[in-house]
DNA sequence: GCGGTATGTTTACGGTGCTCACATGAGCGT
DNA sequence: ACGCTCATGTGAGCACCGTAAACATACCGC
């Protein structure tokens, strides 16, 4: 029945519980090996060759996973952003995100995406419309295209300095304070 | 005399043979691996151990020349922005330097960068500071942290996004034009 | 019940980073 | 010129990794 039923030598739901390991292990920082997940599932070590065809399939499946969990924050219990405050808070979101699961993200970005996996490109393609929505709503006189762009490198390139150390800060709290101010600051420095 | 002298035994130039063959593995898109190096140099494999503690310490040396030739990159033949047209071509020369060299500007930032090599925390503030005073000479009036933390944002995430296929642009020159109409776009939107 | 197939196992190969004990030889003080 | 020392390079070996091929099991439709 439930996913920790166990009958010997068929594990049940082995797709599912190495997914969830691969999560697990991700956000505690731990580097995760199919090898390892194959031994925390309690299966051998190529068992799950059977689910995936190679290390870069189950990570497609581990982005999808986390485009859609990045969505739902962005998304779940806020309105789209109608005003510059409500979209520094969007960014805010976007950045605290990639903060609390950062290995996670790094693998959601940080590869090409060989539009291998049809259900990470949907999902890559959803986060990417939000975006642009939420912009274009907000500032429905400047080149659509370009400030979608801009917006979202924005956000993506705080995430990354904060992720790398590039930028510090003491708390999640003043990582959200900096990202308001920057998008505070970069949309009052007028182009003359 | 020069680096290619070989005494048999003893290599003569190994540190700089194995940073050298690295550089230009990285460059050609190439995983390497401290054995490849090795193996390049002609040198045993375990040789690289001792010049560098462990491939940390290596990646960490190949991170701060690649930050002097960001640096090199952003400040020749080229003076200091006084517009923002030209901090867009700053943002610009940024960006073109993540896409001719990936995989180093992986290395470079791509990691917390614990202040282990004193070079590389160097050749970091260096940047952070030449991209702060950019900023700040242009737009004098704002907030000079949040304006440059959102300016190298900016370009950081657009760098990013490009490398990793989540924007895509026909050519080098396309990208050139997608960074200086992102910068436009945000520099036109006003918060009301 | 039977057979095909999805799933899991075993064994094996070549690669990796890294450690430790050992070999070499360049440079220095005498 | 001699001999020591120590930086540099070697070799064997460990524990991992991703992946492939051949084999075992047991679920499911006929």
């Amino acid at each position: 029945m439930s996913t920790s039923e166990k009958s010997g030598y068929h594990h049940g739901d082995l797709r599912a519980s190495l997914l969830s390991a691969a999560m697990r292990m991700l956000e505690d920082g731990e580097p995760f090996s199919l090898r390892a997940l194959a031994r925390e599932a309690g299966v051998s070590p190529t068992a799950p060759y059977r689910h995936f065809k190679d290390r870069d399939a189950l990570e497609s499946a581990l982005a999808a996973q986390g485009l859609r969990d990045l969505k739902a924050d962005l998304t779940d219990g806020r309105a789209l952003p109608e005003s510059a405050a409500e979209l520094g808070e969007f960014a805010v979101a976007y950045v605290e995100f990639a903060l609390r699961r950062p290995a996670l993200f790094r693998v959601m970005f940080g590869n090409a995406c060989d539009t291998g996996s049809e259900e990470r490109v949907q999902a890559a393609a959803e986060i990417h419309d939000l975006l642009a929505l939420a912009m274009t709503r907000v500032f429905p006189d400047v080149d659509a295209d370009a400030l979608a762009s801009a917006g979202w490198a924005l956000a993506h390139g705080m995430a990354y300095l904060y992720m790398d150390g590039k930028l510090q800060a003491q708390s999640v709290n003043e990582v959200g304070d900096r990202v308001r101010a920057a998008f505070a600051a970069i949309l009052a420095a007028r182009a003359d």
